[in-house]
DNA sequence: TCTGGGGTCCTAGGACCC
DNA sequence: TCTGGGGTCCTAGGACCC
């Protein structure tokens, strides 16, 4: 491969990704539809192949789906965010060896840069998929192209027909195939565009791929955005999405979670937020900044019937700090005043924003009690890096058997990769 | 009676993604 | 009983400044 060669995009991506992790501690699974709920057991957010032959959706709520799943024989697991973490970090790690330019997209997805022939990369795709399936044990797919939208296509292209092993090079095909192929994908398939959008450009006659690609720049621009703009280039093989800035900190976090069990009193309301807050300024530490914003809300199931409840309250701070004894008595003093009792919480959440790095002499508040809790949640951090997760915390955060309104997983498979209580048992017999 | 133009910063909201 | 969680980017509009 000489610097010549032209630069191509490679987007790699994990089939049918929670799924699969599961699949790799317990071979029952392989030969069962399954599928993989979200937080709370509440709906599915991954299907096997055979799930989805079975007409399984991305959605679908898990206690209408209940009954069927017996009478088809499939199989459910709680999202065990852990093990995907871990497996996922080990698959990045493997495609950090082949690609000098790697930018990790999601928990399953990334683009790399490679330059190559058509030929020697979609040779070098295929010795990346042996090799994370024999080391790592996940199948995935390889879509290579010259910019990241096309090769978005060409992955799942590479997914739908199975001849094509696993790998699709955009390049292979002279571009009336190309254009036949984008002729047949609805405009809603293309990465970034939805139902929205989709609407908009039917209005301009514009509803397939193909019709997207060959339309007016200029004129999107115009009627949409440049984000849509960028789309028309990248399609026309001019690479025009950014590659993302190296960002190590969010400049946002959020931590929501639907309960297990409502919440119904203000104080109850309260340990919930206690908790999250906690979890959410954990996160702060973690990534060595502080927050000036924050945002609570907490709601009542937007199915039910009857009158909702769903305040949301805005806080500054007088200063940015990740301090859980502030942030939390912030969090509480601002939402609970709206709490209404009886009504029924099910849903909670604090978003921290205004976010930068902490400096390491913070400005001097006059307005801080001279005891500042200072150093109070590294310390925690600390204990916790030490025995375990959630060893310790403050109030109801330090239980080690949560509350009633934990979230369910009631079909949680074990962390074998991250946990020694919990490691894969190998039966001798 | 009329009340510029250009710039920055911030926030809210829309749209989308996995 | 029961319907995900966590994030990004862009745009418009208001406040403020010179």
């Amino acid at each position: 491969m000489t610097a010549k060669s032209p630069r191509r995009v490679l987007l790699v991506d994990v089939n049918n990704c929670f799924v699969s992790c599961e699949r790799v501690f317990d071979p029952k699974l392989r030969e069962v539809p399954a599928v993989v709920l979200s937080n709370n057991d509440g709906c599915v957010v991954a299907r096997s192949p055979e799930a989805k032959a079975l007409g399984v959706q991305m959605g679908d709520p898990w206690f209408k789906l209940e009954n069927q799943a017996r009478v088809w024989g499939m199989v459910a697991r709680s999202s065990n965010y852990e093990l995907y973490g871990s497996l996922s970090a080990k698959v990045m790690a493997i495609l950090g060896r082949f690609m000098a330019e790697l930018s990790i997209y999601s928990i399953d997805e990334a683009f790399g840069v490679l330059r190559g022939t058509t030929e020697e990369l979609t040779e070098t795709a295929r010795t990346i998929k042996e090799t994370i399936l024999k080391h790592v044990g996940l199948p995935v797919c390889v879509g290579i192209a010259s910019t990241k939208t096309l090769a978005k296509i060409a992955n799942h292209g590479a997914k739908k027909h199975p001849q094509l092993g696993g790998v699709c090079h955009w390049d292979a095909y002279p571009e009336e195939q190309q254009d036949r192929i984008l002729e047949s994908l609805e405009v809603d398939e293309v990465w970034g565009v939805a139902g929205r959008t989709k609407k908009r450009l039917a209005m301009l006659d514009i509803h397939t791929v193909r019709d997207l690609k060959y339309a007016d720049p200029q004129l999107i621009r115009k009627k949409f955005s440049v984000v849509l703009q960028r789309t028309v280039y990248e399609l026309r093989g001019t690479p025009a999405v950014p590659d993302d800035v190296e960002r190590k900190t969010k400049e946002q976090l959020i931590f929501s979670r639907m309960l297990g069990a409502p919440a119904t009193t203000t104080a109850e309301v309260e340990q919930v937020l206690s908790v999250y807050t906690q979890r959410a300024a954990y996160r702060l530490r973690k990534q060595g900044s502080v927050a000036k914003h924050l945002q609570v809300f907490a709601s009542t199931s937007a199915f039910a019937d009857g009158p909702r409840s769903a305040p949301y309250v805005s806080v500054s701070l007088t200063q940015p700090t990740d301090d859980p004894i502030t942030l939390t008595k912030s969090a509480i003093a601002a939402l609970s005043p709206h709490i209404e009792p009886g009504m029924k919480y099910n849903r909670a959440g604090i978003i921290l924003t205004g976010i930068t790095q902490k400096t390491s002499h913070q400005y001097l508040d006059p307005f801080v009690a001279p005891f500042e809790h200072r150093g109070l949640g590294d310390t925690i951090d600390r204990v916790n890096r030490r025995h375990g997760d959630r060893a310790l915390g403050l109030g109801l955060a330090g239980l080690k058997d949560g509350p009633v309104w934990q979230m369910r997983r009631a079909m949680l498979s074990p962390r074998v990769t991250t946990h020694w209580d919990e490691l894969a048992v190998v039966k001798a017999s």
